[in-house]
Formats: C-alpha cells, structure tokens, sequence
DNA sequence: CTCCGGTATGCAACCAGTTGCATACCGGAG
DNA sequence: CTCCGGTATGCAACTGGTTGCATACCGGAG
C-alpha cells in the first residue's frame, strides 16, 4: 500500500497543500506512477492525521480549504517504508487478455475492432512519450544544472531517472504496438486490394 | 473487469478444466499479463455458473474435483467483451514513489536500499526476460508453422504477439533498472575506493 | 439576480483483490 | 499406520480502489 507514502512524499515537496490541491498534483506528476481519485485522497489524509502523521489547519478566509502539513512521525514513516522492499508491480493489461481471447475463439471478425484497440493505444503512448520528452527537454538539459548544490543536483537526477521510466515504458508500448499492428495487418489484409499494403506491413 | 473473461478464454482454449487447472495455467502463461490467486478464481468460477457462462460437473471417482467447461452464452459474452474497449491499465510502481520518496528526503543513506531494490529488479527482469524468449524459439520459431492451416497460423502469430509483449517490456524494465542504478553510481560511489567501479558504471 | 463552471470536501455503497484459515482426499515415505 | 506433501476446494474478513452522489463557496457572464 503506498497512497499514504505518495502523498507524504508530495506533502515533503510542497508542504501546505491541501487535499484538492494533492489530487491535482496526482493527476500531473506523481500520477504518472500512482493514479489516485480525489475520493482516495480526501479519506487516506483522514487516517494519516488519525495516524500522527500528518496535521492540517484551515486555509485563511472562511472557505472549507484545509491545507496539511507532514510531522515528524510520517516523515519516519516515510523514510522507513522507502528503505523497505517490496514486490514488483502486477502487470494487468486487459488488450492482451483480449488479443489472447481473439486468438482462442477463432473468429476474424475480432480482428478489426483489436485493430482499432490498437491504434488507439498507439496514440495514447505517443502522446505521453511527447509530453514526457517535452519535460525532458525543459527541465533536465544539462546547463540547467550548473549552480546547484550537490543536495539539489542528487534530486534532480533521481527525478530525471523517474522520468526516463516513463520514457522508456512508452517507447516500448509504442513499438509493440507498431510491431502488432504490422503483424494484424499482415494476416488481415481485410481491405488491403492495394499491394502497397503488404509493404507497410513490412518496413514497420 | 475481465478476470471472469480471462477464465472464459482460458476455459475455451481447454475445456474441461478445473478450478485448480486454471489456477494452474494463470501461474503459468495467462499470468504473466493477469494475476489471479486461486481463491479469486473460485469465487468468479461460482458467479459465472450462476450467470449461465460455465457449466461444471464432477470429475470422475469420488473427489471433490469439479471440470468446467464454457456455455454458448459464454462464448457470446467473451465476444462482445473482446470487441468493447477498455481504458488503458493504471501503472503503479512503488519503486519510482521510493525513489520520488529519497528525492524529496534527500537523505543520502537511503540510496544504498534503492540501489539493492534497483538490483533485485534487474534480476527480476532478466529473469522473466530469459523465459519468455526461450518460450519464443520453443514455440514461435519459423519452421514450426509449415503444416497448419490458416486459422492456427492466424491464432498462433496473435499468440506470438502478446508474448512480444512480454518481451519488450522485461527489455525496457532491465535497461531502465541498468540506467537508473549507472545514475545512482555516478552520484553515489560510497564503497567505491576502488576506481573500476566507475568502469563499470559506464559500460552498463 | 441567477445560473454556471471551477474550487473544495466529503459520505455511502460497491467491487476487486489479498490474507488467513479450514477442509478433504490421496499416495508414498518412514 | 501415521504423518506429510501435493491436489483440490472453499469461507470469512479485510483493504484498496471505483462510482455516484451531495454539499458548499466563489466569481463572472448573461
């Protein structure tokens, strides 16, 4: 269970953020590894603060803001749980079940319908890999690093290192969904009269 | 949801097996893109009877054993299932929060833990990587498919495909586990008096 | 002034997945 | 004969995550 030490460690990053602004946050950067609805987020800063390991106060004015802060407690709790191991991550990808379904039934006609699964899916992993690349490009060039402390330059390459698995995970869901594509278009040349077709199919 | 159609594929493909068959084969090749424990798998088998997807009856000689097999309305629903889309599968990696976690802390001592973390993922990747290929010349070689027909050809390159899958993603999660622990080196050489360790950071 | 969209929080119900435990039957080793 | 490990099934409790809904406050457009 890591949502409580996600938040934490976004708590250390920016202290006084309050749970709207976590799902925010959730939804840009660190929700690139750890997706969380606000719903999740507003119930899991409940039991933290039940917990001792985080405290919250209200926003100034009279709105129902609260803004939290990480203790002393869950800053342990946080440097604990990141020393300690754990399992990899279960990999659950429900196209794959699909395409392994088409395989067993036998019928043709699936095949489009994966094939648009497909391509759909092929945009979805080149659009974040640009997006990825772009955040590359903006925040880790290596003359933005020049007058750093040594403290601040580990941090930024560590999350430079975070960022490249991103990287790297949707350079490889790209290719593979090129290399599947070429090879259900290859044996399903549904409206392929054109021979050039076969060619696609090939330089991929 | 498609625990119950990863059952229904599976049951397809071999009819007549049992709970624990199925289970069986989940730890084995439908597992590698969808974990199920035998107990989930149980009480989905219960649910699909009472949904009129399975039928099951007892195996021969008096045990508790109970062979499942796939219903027509089955068929139909892993179908319509395989045809409908689906959103694309959440990524959650503890590691990458660890190590978001030690970039926020930015307590030096920690690095030595998500290194043996980085470490073990490597040989996990390795691993499943020096499967999967074997399972690739064992099954997908060329030769092997001079005598079938086109329907096995066709459910045999889908099969091949998912496998590729598998494959590129052991790849990217092994280079990325070597790039990341060559990032923590390079900032990091705490037991390194000896200068080849830089060598071998650089070659990785 | 009122409605709307964005900010902000939260409850309740449900579903999926995990963990721990219990049961039972079988065959072989000791 | 008994114990043990493998086959085989299942219940109960719990946790994590999703969905749907409700509430409230604010500022600007109409």
């Amino acid at each position: 269970m890591s949502l409580p030490h996600a938040l934490l460690t976004s708590l250390v990053e920016r202290p006084s953020s309050s749970g709207y602004d976590l799902a925010r946050r959730f939804d840009s950067s660190i929700g690139f590894f750890w997706r969380a609805s606000h719903q999740q987020i507003y119930r899991e800063l409940a039991r933290m603060e039940k917990a001792g390991w985080v405290a919250s106060d209200e926003a100034p004015g009279h709105t129902r803001k609260r803004v939290y802060r990480c203790l002393p407690a869950g800053r342990r709790e946080l440097v604990r749980w990141t020393a300690e191991g754990g399992s990899p991550p279960v990999v659950r990808d429900a196209l794959l079940v699909r395409m392994r379904a088409a395989a067993a039934l036998g019928s043709p006609d699936l095949s489009g319908a994966l094939e648009a699964q497909l391509r759909e899916r092929l945009t979805q992993h080149e659009a974040a890999l640009m997006s990825y690349r772009e955040i590359e490009a903006r925040d880790f060039t290596s003359e933005r690093r020049s007058a750093e402390s040594e403290a601040q330059a580990e941090a930024e390459r560590m999350r430079h290192v975070i960022l490249r698995a991103g990287i790297r995970f949707e350079e490889s869901g790209r290719d593979w969904s090129r290399e599947a594509l070429a090879a259900l278009d290859a044996r399903d040349p549904h409206d392929a009269h054109d021979p050039l077709d076969a060619l696609d199919a090939l330089d991929a």
